[in-house]
DNA sequence: TAAATAAATGTAATTACAACACTTATTATA
DNA sequence: TATAATAAGTGTTGTAATTACATTTATTTA
């Protein structure tokens, strides 16, 4: 087989884009870089592409490296390829962002890492492009929430409905009439009300909600429109 | 500066899907590979990375020696980066896609290449992932131009409804009513009507239209309505 | 001058959406 | 034990958007 002499090689890395929901505010998931160059700042958890791996496999064994956690989801975002990036050497980097429960995470946190979570709304100086890539997850996830039911891949297994309703304010940075919340969510048919409430937050209690795993698994590519229209044209 | 010394370098490629539209039919236009491997086969208009330039560059600079253009629209799709994609040699690939006027291809074509326009329907087998690499940039041009003004960028300078009507229907594959069309293009206001008339294609002949260019350009991202909703639902 | 062809155009019924306020369940406290 | 405080839950109405649908118009050619 022949040989492509002349051209040059690259280094290829995937970054993940962490995000998190605790209840209150989005968050990402930082870790502070552990080799040179700028060993120490807070960074994105990526790693090199090893030489059997595709892409996808590359940003989960990353995640997994980081949270110990698999089967989430995760979706390509988009190629870094800026020539100097990477002060030391050219490096490309394959951004993932990845939406993950927050609680499950906490119980199979990798102490290798010194990991942290941080509000979207207070990132610190990240290294190299970083900040662009979480600005342009955050973007996309504005986006792909705006139109397909991705949120819920944010919450625990049981969730309210004024819980998915602070995550959808959150990331739109504004506020939903609950009333038309509420019947939006309900016309989906993706959610199976419990007979449990959650009395943490308020006391008369709301009640738990989980998803219908067969109807979601079958409309994660199907359109909703939970956002109204005046705010969709404004955010995204 | 410290190196990465121990991680292994990998050949990087930018690949273009660039579409056009001659009034009946959506088309890709192809090569043929003038290097081993699958030297004389089909395939995208693609190049590696040199050592100065991103990947926007990158693919700007292909469709450029090919079609002679500038200035186009042009769009990341996605990294395609399976370990086996290229036979002689690990290669990843950047894919844009690039949406251009088809009659301006024609005077500037570039004959170092052999290349030809191919109906999307009938894509004849291609190298490598190529096939993958159009059957996601033809989804993708579905989703975008379902909700943003980009298909414009496949017409002339000036156009009549029925060709952009034609233009949408190939891509949705479907028919729509044509007051409907009309009514929901207009109220865009993004076409100038012009006091000519295409008198090609029928004997009444059918006004041509301009973009407005100030509003196009503040409208790119801006969301559109063409699509009736039960063709949205079936085809994204 | 009649026939053929495709462009252009308007209306009415339906549906989707947004705006809006009160009642209910529960707990804590007076 | 009654009352106040808190957040959850729920329905209706007006408006805007969307769809379905058929006839007239301009032009060329036979």
């Amino acid at each position: 087989m022949p040989k492509y002499q002349k051209q040059f090689r690259i280094l290829v890395a995937v970054d993940c884009i962490i995000f998190g929901f605790d209840g209150a505010e989005l968050k990402i998931l930082l870790v502070k870089r552990d080799l040179e160059p700028e060993k120490g700042k807070w960074s994105l958890m990526g790693g090199f592409i090893t030489e059997r791996e595709n892409f996808d496999r590359g940003g989960a064994r990353i995640l997994k490296q980081l949270t110990g956690l698999e089967g989430v989801y995760m979706e390509q975002l988009h190629a870094f390829g800026h020539p100097d990036r990477d002060p030391s050497e050219r490096t490309i980097s394959v951004a993932y962002f990845a939406l993950i429960d927050i609680h499950k995470f906490e119980n199979q946190i990798n102490s290798n890492y010194h990991a942290e979570w941080f509000p979207v709304k207070k990132i610190p100086k990240l290294i190299f492009d970083h900040s662009n890539m979480v600005a342009k997850a955050r973007e996309r996830l504005r986006y792909k929430s705006a139109f397909h039911p991705i949120l819920f891949e944010l919450l625990p297994e049981k969730f309210t409905l004024p819980q998915l309703q602070s995550l959808y304010e959150g990331i739109f940075d504004t506020e939903f009439d609950k009333r038309n919340f509420s019947r939006k969510i309900h016309s989906t048919k993706l959610l199976v009300k419990q007979k449990d409430k959650d009395k943490e937050s308020s006391k008369k209690g709301a009640y738990y909600y989980k998803l219908d795993k067969r109807r979601y698994a079958a409309n994660l590519h199907a359109f909703l429109n939970i956002i109204p229209n005046p705010v969709i044209f404004n955010r995204l």
